[in-house]
RNA sequence: GUGGCCGUAGCUCAUCUGGUUAGAGCGCUUGGUUGUGGCCCAAGAGGUAGCGGGUUCAAGUCCCGUCGGUCACCCCA
């Protein structure tokens, strides 16, 4: 019988990370309630379809990367691969157009996408996220660049690096695709393989290729920053004010553009420290398409998504990793199986006042149950044997101070709360 | 999806060019007399060497496949 593994590219969070997660996801919550963000849960799966039409059927995730399956009923699901599509297919959904706009939404949950997986790189990752519905003002922009960013900045990362760019709208940006498809189109001999299919699925994406020959050609490119049509400059004009007026550095990448086709003028990243070597820790920008796109009624929407894995692999790798020892209070220990009940019964009792407490199961020598204290943690001992049985008292022994005293075992949980509180 | 590297106890690693019952440290359990911790000492538990095939008198050590991890691509959070 071969054993049970975690599927390839899932994995197991332990009792002993979990306060990195819980360090991060808190930072996130926070910052969500301080901006006036309410949190959403929307379905693990939903209509395969959404998200085809979403990030279009010609990008990876819309294609080789979806997580599919057929129910028994023959309904086409697949497990969620980006958190957008379904808040706003949501919005659609609960009519929340007749809601003060904008509406202002976060989650935190489970992505899955079928990958090679790598370190920072999972089939199934978690995002935390958020999307500003209903309002096209460049202040929205900001104000979400802002959110992840003095999160992770919070957090204590450093060395991070935000690029923003914008890539237009339906008025400027076949302007733009036009003109970079006239300059790669008398290049393409020039061009790696992976650029002579993008040219033809998605040129927007052969600016972002990273070997070097195509880096160069990349780099004489038109830029889309070139081509934004009035508006969409002028919008790019408020989010850069906006950004400036925080004090958030930030440098305008030409090249940057993201991968999911339903993306308009605003796009930005947050890289770590070192460049992208696990890739970025959180990137999004604005969608005004997208609720149209999905059958929906014409919403504005900008939003973001942030990789928790990868920030806790950061927060490792930057050694702010540091567990905060949580101590239990105390460790009941029985001496004689006797005295098992009622050192069950005082472990409980002193739950029921709050005190954290270990209860010790088996009888065992006074020793194994001091080194098992000890190794726990726990601030106080409590040992009960058959001698305290007798006179009904316990052992209650502070393991900082090394004192010890007797007491009568109505007093146990009174005596430790002192202590406690020395 | 493409290519490279890696895969020995829970963890970190040894096992020289293939050769007897695969070792260590840490961790874990118990003990070091009469109910007492963190140090020290001792004993013990724990491995079909990821899995499957092949070569060989003989394989953890070589070859192939497979699964998993990892790095670079690809992609993205």
């Amino acid at each position: 019988m071969t054993r049970f593994k975690t599927p390839r590219g899932a994995r197991d969070r332990l009792p002993e990370e979990q306060h990195l997660w819980d360090r991060v996801t808190g930072a996130f919550e926070r910052a969500c309630r301080l901006h006036g963000f309410g949190r959403i849960q929307t379905p693990t799966f939903e209509s395969a379809d959404l998200f085809i039409r979403a990030v279009g059927e010609e990008t990876d995730i819309g294609s080789k990367e979806l997580y599919t399956l057929d129910d028994r009923g023959g309904e086409h699901l697949a497990l969620r691969p980006e958190g957008t599509a379904p808040v706003v297919r949501a919005y659609n959904e609960h009519g929340m157009k007749v809601r003060s706009q904008p509406v202002r939404l976060y989650y935190l949950q489970p992505h899955f996408r079928y990958d090679r997986p790598q370190a920072g790189r999972y089939r199934e990752h978690n995002q935390m996220g958020a999307e500003v519905l209903g309002e096209e003002d460049a202040s929205v922009d900001v104000e979400a660049i802002s959110l992840i960013w003095e999160v992770l900045i919070g957090l204590g990362l450093t060395g991070l690096e935000l690029e923003i760019n914008s890539i237009g709208d339906p008025v400027c940006r076949p302007n733009y695709r036009r003109a970079l498809v006239d300059y790669y189109q008398d290049r393409l001999d020039e061009l790696c393989q992976d650029c002579n299919r993008r040219f033809t699925s998605n040129p927007l994406r052969l600016l972002d290729c990273k070997k070097d020959r195509c880096l160069q050609i990349a780099g004489k490119a038109p830029r889309s920053i070139d081509f934004l049509c009035g508006d969409c400059s002028d919008h790019l004009a408020v989010l850069r004010k906006g950004l400036d007026a925080l004090e958030i550095d930030y440098a305008v990448n030409p090249r940057l553009v993201r991968g999911l086709d339903y993306y308009t003028r605003t796009v930005f990243e947050i890289l770590p420290a070192g460049g992208a070597a696990q890739g970025s820790l959180a990137g999004g920008g604005r969608y005004d398409l997208l609720s149209e796109y999905i059958g929906g009624d014409s919403v504005p929407g900008m939003g973001f998504g942030s990789g928790i894995e990868r920030v806790i692999l950061n927060l490792q790798e930057q050694d702010l990793d540091g567990a905060p020892a949580a101590r239990p209070d105390a460790f009941v220990g029985p001496l004689s199986s006797a005295a098992k009940p009622v050192a069950a019964a005082l472990s409980s009792q002193l739950r029921s006042v709050g005190l954290a407490t270990i209860f010790g199961y088996r009888d065992a020598s006074a020793r194994s149950h001091l080194r098992r204290a000890n190794s726990a943690g726990s601030r106080i001992a409590v040992l009960i044997g058959d001698r305290d049985l007798s006179n009904g008292s316990v052992s209650v022994r502070d393991m900082d101070k090394k004192t010890q005293t007797e007491v009568k075992l109505e007093e146990a949980a009174r005596t430790i709360k002192d202590l406690l509180t020395d």
